[in-house]
DNA sequence: ATTTTTATTGCGACTATGTTGCAATAAGAT
DNA sequence: ATCTTATTGCAACATAGTCGCAATAAAAAT
């Protein structure tokens, strides 16, 4: 998602570009990693920017109501957050506890459609993770 | 996985066969859907055995230790574990939140192949959550 | 059946994570 | 410059999970 396109999001549910909102969607637009609200509050300090945690939190459901990220949930790592938009997925380092959001397509549509044949389920999501060893700790 | 099985790899690790440890075999292997500590406090209390938070954690960490089970991780819901074994996916309805467990093959081995060749990633597990409608609350 | 070994348990205290109400502050429209 | 109300900080609270230590209880040894 563009920033033009992300302010008027926000701006349609009468946000108001603030500091820490500021810093926070330039955060999740850089990361390439998702962000929990622990490591949001020490990317806020930083850049000297003071925040309570109470803010990180409330941001945090403000932007997933927008629209604007989505949660992440990982094994071995807290709450997290990414941008939305893509179809992201993750790599999950057992070695070093890295994770880094990889954007691709995938083959899964025909395993939706035999879900709402055989168990009568629509998906109208999905999340996709992979454990492993990544580069660096696979020697 | 049969219960003999879970039985002799518990006493490989020298474990004893008490009666919560007992009693949460057998709901893990019952349970159609993941279970959360808080869950598992819940099932105990129904059977009349007490049994304090602490040791839930605890034989948690033993059985997931033990390979007997593994943690999960969905959106919305707390920390849950399930049986080791087979290949299981997630149905996660938005509608009334039940989480159903399904055993399936999946196409994602040619995926895991490009990971390695383009990431030099190399998988030793995922994980896939779907998340939209059960058959219920989808009219 | 008793004793012995040590895995398991409960308890209390503690940390981390996340939420709520309310009064104070500040973005941005008028 | 003023006004409206979105946003913030604070204190208090709730929930989830951990740790050390002494007490208990499997189950092996006697």
């Amino acid at each position: 998602m563009e920033t033009a396109e992300l302010e008027k999001k926000i701006r349609e549910r009468n946000g108001r570009m603030t500091r820490v909102r500021k810093a926070m969607l330039d955060f999740f637009g850089t990361a390439e990693t998702p962000l929990t609200a622990t490591s949001i509050l020490e990317l806020l300090a930083r850049r000297r920017i003071t925040a309570n945690r109470t803010t990180i939190y409330r941001e945090l459901r403000f932007l997933e109501d927008t629209g604007v990220i989505h949660e992440v949930r990982i094994i071995g790592h807290g709450r997290s957050f990414e941008l939305s938009g893509g179809h992201r997925h993750h790599l999950v380092c057992l070695g070093c506890h890295d994770v880094k959001s990889v954007a691709f397509k995938n083959h899964l549509d025909s395993e939706e459609e035999r879900l709402l044949r055989d168990e009568r389920f629509r998906v109208s999501d999905h999340s996709l993770e992979f454990y492993g060893l990544c580069d660096k700790c696979s020697e």
